[in-house]
DNA sequence: GAGTGGTCTAGACCACTTG
DNA sequence: AAGTGGTCTAGACCACTCT
């Protein structure tokens, strides 16, 4: 082969591309795309790395198949990644909104028993707490309330906690969060929610808790965000083949 | 060939026997599965096709995959399928419940303009409209408000409202749910709610809004389902290549 | 009936994990 | 270093859609 050695796989970067023409309405008179065949030629690849390609833009839902039908590209469908659906600040960013974060406590404890639970940590533990009240554009939309492991957390130190993305930052220091599980139910104000959200007490929120992990599986961190009801909603879109989900601002009511 | 003519393919055959060996606690002990090479032979296809597999097996959670290890089995994880996601029977069944349901009114009338909007209707349009108190093993958990497109809700009247799957009895006269959007928030309970399910008024509740279409694409239905918010959660699971969405009973607090 | 996507095979090389 | 999953090729046949 004479194609340079390339650290991101062929499918992969084929698919990209074709994404970007999909979103740069390449196909918005007529939405059918080229054929299996005819991109293999304009790629000149296999028709199997071709699939692979498709395979993989189905499951991020950009493109849809029928068999024997051409494929159809779906319209204005942008897809949250996973980091937007972890990180306030990537979410906040990709919705077009500016993120910002007020510290409300900070504290090194032992974990609690919920804690010792999810993040499957031994009695005597120490994690880190945080608790920041954070903004969309200035306006107050959502209280969270992480706990890291000691070691995670010991990194909080570094970090300029009302600005900067703790993902990111935790990131670049060697803690990659890769997977997570969230639970998301409906909760009524309590007073430290009621104040900082300025709501009424006992009004309805939408909370969704959350474990998540690095690429290995190791937990790192567990939190519980809670949103104003105006301000926010998961959106889930699947069919017998896929899910997948998008955590929604509200345009201001 | 000398295999049987078979109208599942055959990767989809080996997954489905794989699951269930999952299931059935094969590899309790030693969570690791049998290497590509190993199945193929049991099998007696290539390695093409077991990946296929393990490709399907991953998108739908049953399996972990890491370059370099063996696969391993992801316990006790029965993911949902679409219709236990769009159909209150489906789900309550496959988490082991009795479903039930009241019928508390149905009607036909012109579409709202919030149903001509989702449903694509024009100004004229007629719609069925269902309100049902949904239980589960006898105790309500949810208010389900639909709306059908006129051609689908009169087949409402050949159909046992409180007993049937109006989803199952739908797909045999033809009209197949395949594809869903949901939008998930939280209110605080109405009087009908309050009444219904049994709680305080203003209530948090945990609301379900679903455009559901055929394989077509064909809007069929559009529904406003909820839920008490002690009954239910939606659960997430995700990282940067799948999402997996579960509707979980919650137990009895 | 021609075109297209869905399934399957057989083999190759690479990147990563594990002993 | 051996094993394993990840990528890619080149062909084959089938099932379905479209005109």
């Amino acid at each position: 082969m004479s194609t340079p050695p390339q650290k991101t796989p062929l499918y992969r970067k084929i698919a990209d591309e074709l994404a970007n023409r999909i979103a740069s309405g390449e196909f918005i008179a007529d939405r059918s795309l080229p054929s299996e065949f005819e991109l293999a030629e304009q790629y000149q690849v296999s028709r199997g790395t071709i699939r692979q390609t498709f395979s993989h833009l189905r499951a991020t839902g950009v493109v849809t198949s029928r068999q024997g039908a051409r494929r159809e590209a779906v319209p204005g469908q942008r897809l949250q990644s996973f980091s937007a659906l972890v990180s306030f600040s990537h979410w906040a960013k990709a919705a077009g909104a500016t993120p910002s974060g007020r510290v409300i406590e900070l504290e090194r404890r032992r974990a609690s028993r919920v804690e010792q639970e999810l993040l499957e940590l031994p009695d005597s533990a120490w994690v880190y707490h945080l608790i920041r009240l954070r903004l969309l554009d200035g306006k107050a939309v959502m209280v969270e309330s992480t706990s890291y492991l000691e070691r995670v957390g010991a990194l909080l130190a570094g970090i300029d906690l009302a600005k900067d993305s703790i993902t990111d930052r935790l990131a670049q220091l060697g803690f990659v969060l890769a997977e997570a599980e969230h639970t998301i139910d409906a909760i009524a104000a309590d007073e430290l929610h009621a104040e900082l959200l300025e709501v009424a007490p006992d009004a309805p929120l939408l909370r969704e808790r959350r474990v998540t992990s690095d690429p290995n599986g190791t937990l790192l961190e567990y939190s519980e965000d809670v949103y104003r009801a105006d301000s926010i909603a998961f959106t889930m879109r699947n069919s017998s083949r896929n899910h997948h989900l998008l955590k929604n601002a509200l345009p201001p009511a």
